[in-house]
RNA sequence: GGGGAGAUUCCAGAGUGGCCAAAUGGGGCAGACUGUAAAUCUGUUGGCAAAGCCUUCGGAGGUUCGAAUCCUCCUCUCCCCA
């Protein structure tokens, strides 16, 4: 559909700035390029909020480019400030280590990092923590001017509220890694969200001055809603890839319940379907817009996790806000029939099987009926569920329109 | 190095001895209306086998019948001067 990986870049919104496009773009048309992205490994999954830089990189591989994630479990020892309003929480070694590895193979799930694959999977701390300090200073430090980083928008807010010397480094860091890379592997092409363009144009720099290169740069959009929030935080924190974390019936969710206004930016950005089929979509206007989400939830589920959940929980949702009521694909919690004993107050069980945070929640959300057990509207707060309530050993909860949840007895 | 301000519940931010599980706003959740959307209105928003009890106002002690509020020490943050 696109000759050019530069073109579906750019049609599927992935570019909010880049060095000089026209170079760019023909650079990228005519060789095999090796561009990296930058994790830092600050949790032990991704979110969707780095759903942006995956797809980025699923779509170099696409188009027979060399992409590298770069694991920052250097980085992360020292914390990125950019754009951020205060000092990020220091890690230890050992964390940051645990949440690399996990991220790695996370990553590798979209990404082929086979020996001999398209992709690289690389760790800074490889060529990070071994520095000797004055050696550092000496070869690198001294490509930095000290009033060009000042001037730069990514620490100016933190020019106003404090910005700690260990932090002032991490763009520094950041350049370095940008050379390594290109010494190492020939590295072209750095792209990053939108906060990362001081840090990327950094290493441009750093590698002009050093090896006399030209290297470049392209930015993503930072990715928000239409109500201008990042992306990816709901009540239970935010959207993990993690399955464990967060169930892939939940992630499915997460997309069929996001604003019309951002759907077909979604399907633009987070799935490689063809144009003429978003096209399709684009005409879609009211209730209708809910076939667009179905597409942009299934298709999503199908990547991050697999095509069989995906089938599973679009089944399952489908027929929960259908007639009749699927149970696969649903989150369910087995209980035995110890633990229910004599049997369980409604309020208890919710909280329980995760439905509610606590039995409050559940004892608060009844009193304004919002609570619901086998599709009917709970009225006593006091309601004991027991043995005889589950037909065929199972029963249906509902909190609010949209949580179900099933528990079944054993 | 000197001086000053501050740390409150998810966030912002009131409260400066009992009326405080703590104003108000944001966010979240629920209800109504809808299309599993948005907007709007209403309610709710520490926990618990709940008209009561328990834990919470940076940490540790203390004063008091009673402390988020007063005292001592500690930790951290910010501002001004050098």
């Amino acid at each position: 559909m696109f000759e050019n990986i530069f073109d579906e870049l750019k049609y599927r919104g992935f570019i909010e700035q880049s060095t000089d496009e026209t170079v760019l773009r023909n650079l990228l048309g005519k060789e095999k390029v090796t561009a990296y992205i930058g994790f830092d490994p600050t949790a032990d999954s991704l979110h969707v909020g780095n759903l942006v830089q995956i797809m980025a990189l699923y779509l170099l591989q696409r188009y027979g480019h060399h992409p590298i994630a770069l694991i920052g479990g250097g980085t992360t020892m020292i914390g990125d400030p950019s754009g951020k309003t205060e000092l990020r929480q220091m890690m230890t070694r050992e964390e940051i280590e645990a949440n690399a590895a996990r991220i790695k193979s996370q990553i590798g799930k979209y990404i082929d990092f086979s020996e001999n694959g398209p992709a690289t999977a690389v760790n800074n701390a490889d060529w990070l923590l071994g520095l000797s300090y004055i050696g550092f200073l000496r070869d690198i430090g001294r490509n930095f001017s000290v009033n060009r980083m000042l001037a730069a928008e990514s620490y100016k807010m933190r020019l106003e509220t404090g910005l700690n010397f260990i932090e002032f480094n991490y763009q520094i860091l950041q350049a370095y890694d940008y050379l390594e890379l290109h010494r190492r592997y020939g590295c072209l092409l750095q792209m990053g969200g939108s906060d990362q363009w001081g840090n990327i144009v950094a290493g441009i720099d750093l590698i002009r001055r050093m090896e006399g290169n030209e290297v470049y740069a392209l930015t993503t959009p930072l990715v928000t809603n239409s109500a201008g929030q990042k992306m990816g935080k709901t009540a239970q924190g935010a959207v993990w890839l993690d399955p464990e974390r967060f169930k892939p019936y939940d992630f499915y969710q997460y997309w069929i319940n996001v604003d019309d206004q951002d759907v077909i930016r979604f399907l633009k950005l987070f799935t490689v379907l063809h144009p003429d089929q978003i096209a399709e979509y684009e005409q879609l206007h009211g209730a209708d817009l809910r076939k667009a989400k179905q597409r942009l939830a299934y298709e999503l589920t199908a990547f991050i996790h697999d095509r069989q959940s995906a089938e599973d929980v679009q089944n399952a949702a489908a027929a929960l806000f259908g007639a009749g009521h699927a149970k696969s694909g649903m989150p369910e919690t087995i209980l035995s029939k110890a633990e229910l004993g004599e049997g369980l107050p409604i309020t208890v069980l919710c909280s329980k099987v995760g439905l509610t945070a606590s039995s409050s929640e559940a004892r608060r959300m009844i009193r304004q009926g919002g609570l619901y057990f086998k599709d009917e509207r709970i009225i006593n707060e006091k309601y004991l569920v027991t043995v005889d309530d589950f037909e065929s050993g199972e029963v249906l909860l509902r909190a609010g329109k949209k949580r179900f949840h099933l528990v079944r007895i054993q």
